[in-house]
DNA sequence: AAGTGGTCTAGACCACTGC
DNA sequence: CAGTGGTCTAGACCACTTA
């Protein structure tokens, strides 16, 4: 424990778990001492010690639990392939990162398909004529091993969706995309706009995400060769699941 | 203001101050209520107010400045386009967000170029030769209109890079791919992969973050056509600042 | 039933900002 | 110099978890 001089009580306490936190002390998924050991072991009135956890809570470090303590967090995202299109020579798995081999079990909790009308930004991209201002959406949400991770809204348009299989909750073999092919719609060019920010309450809610967890916001747009955009997939992802990940080359 | 049974003190003036910078009531870059104001107009005690004004700076929303009061944040990100591979035909600026068209100043702050030896897991990408387990690493800060956005620590095998113009601060026409490639190590194949999480506090005071801002980690691995990672670009942004974006056609 | 974190009060002093 | 947010104390009651 090495003293700064000037430094607060409640960050000289978080300091110290931090480190202690980073020398293996407490193990992703231990318990951190609580409010009344810090205020025992630090001679600190109760807000103090609690501020100090708060610090690590906020970093995305630790986790409190009501009635049972405050939790060292565990990491364990897996990969998401935004692009898969390799000329091969590339070894595959190469990350600084310690990425997940083993298999996990991603699977849809919830999927409603409906006919509605899109927000602006949405109708303004898929181009909806006047007579039709309804648009086809899927929604769904994926979980990780039993927890959700991920938010996806899918909007397409009426014209070409409307009656298809794409309506069905089912969509079957190639998804979406099969079936727009079928339609004489197939997608040629994709879009991915990506940005992280702090989860909205309801976000944090449906995802089950402790505080200091941000989220990753994904807006995929999908064009036909005519240059049609025949999709527009809103995700909105726990940033501590996932790992974005893009491959391209050069030719 | 609509009572939610249960709800909390801070819970409530939060929601509140919440829905009234969302109805406009307080635009970007404006003063909201203070503690003072708070604890008056709700009737409580300095902590409930503060807690109230916390929740919203760590939504990312709001941002106190000592001495003068909490304010409404601005975003106004920039795009970084990760892949430019268009095959025509994709209208450009199509976007779900509003993104930056005009005009803005990204500069590079520091830059310095050195000989070290890497950490382990660069190493390993490197595939450095025992005899020589140093690498060239270029580490630069990019600002946006004067704040600091991005952190980019660049890796390069020392049996390629050393004594060439990569080691010069100005790397010439083209950058360091076209002096890997003149070097006859030209880039074929690049893979990046983005995490979104809290920022370390020493993160946090290079880039100016204020709390509630959470950054984009990004690993970029370059590499030739016969397979050898040449380039290891380890990068952290002000998730605030940026928008990724991933353009990519089939065929 | 004991211990935990979550909320809340009513004070206090400080450093910093802006007029 | 007045007002602001930042830190800190010493209490209190509550709902929840765990044994």
């Amino acid at each position: 424990m090495t003293a700064i001089p000037g430094e607060r009580k409640y960050s000289a306490i978080a300091r110290a778990l931090r480190d202690a936190i980073a020398r293996g002390e407490y193990p992703p998924g231990s318990r951190l001492p609580g409010e009344n050991d810090l205020m025992r072991d630090w001679q600190v009135a109760r807000m103090t010690a609690r501020q100090a956890l708060a610090v690590l809570i906020s970093e995305g470090r630790a986790e409190p639990r009501k009635g049972s303590g405050v939790y060292v967090r565990e990491f364990r995202p897996v990969v998401r392939a935004g692009i898969t299109r390799l000329a091969g020579g590339w070894a595959d798995g190469r990350s600084v990162w310690s990425a997940e081999i083993e298999e996990r079990n991603l699977t849809i909790d919830h999927l409603d398909v409906a006919r509605e009308e899109p927000p602006d930004r949405i109708r303004i991209l898929l181009d909806l004529p006047e007579r039709e201002r309804d648009a086809v959406v899927r929604r769904r949400r994926y979980s990780l091993d039993g927890k959700p991770v991920l938010l996806s809204t899918s909007w397409l348009p009426a014209d070409i969706a409307a009656g298809t299989r794409i309506e069905q909750p089912d969509t079957g073999p190639g998804g979406i995309y099969a079936r727009l092919a079928e339609a004489g719609h197939a997608p040629a060019q994709f879009r991915e706009d990506l940005r992280a920010r702090m989860p909205e309450p309801d976000e944090a809610k449906r995802l089950e995400l402790p505080a200091g967890t941000p989220v990753v916001e994904i807006a995929r747009i999908a064009c036909t060769d005519a240059g049609r955009i025949i999709e527009v997939n809103e995700m909105t992802a726990d940033a501590t699941a996932y790992i974005f990940r893009y491959d391209f080359s050069l030719e």
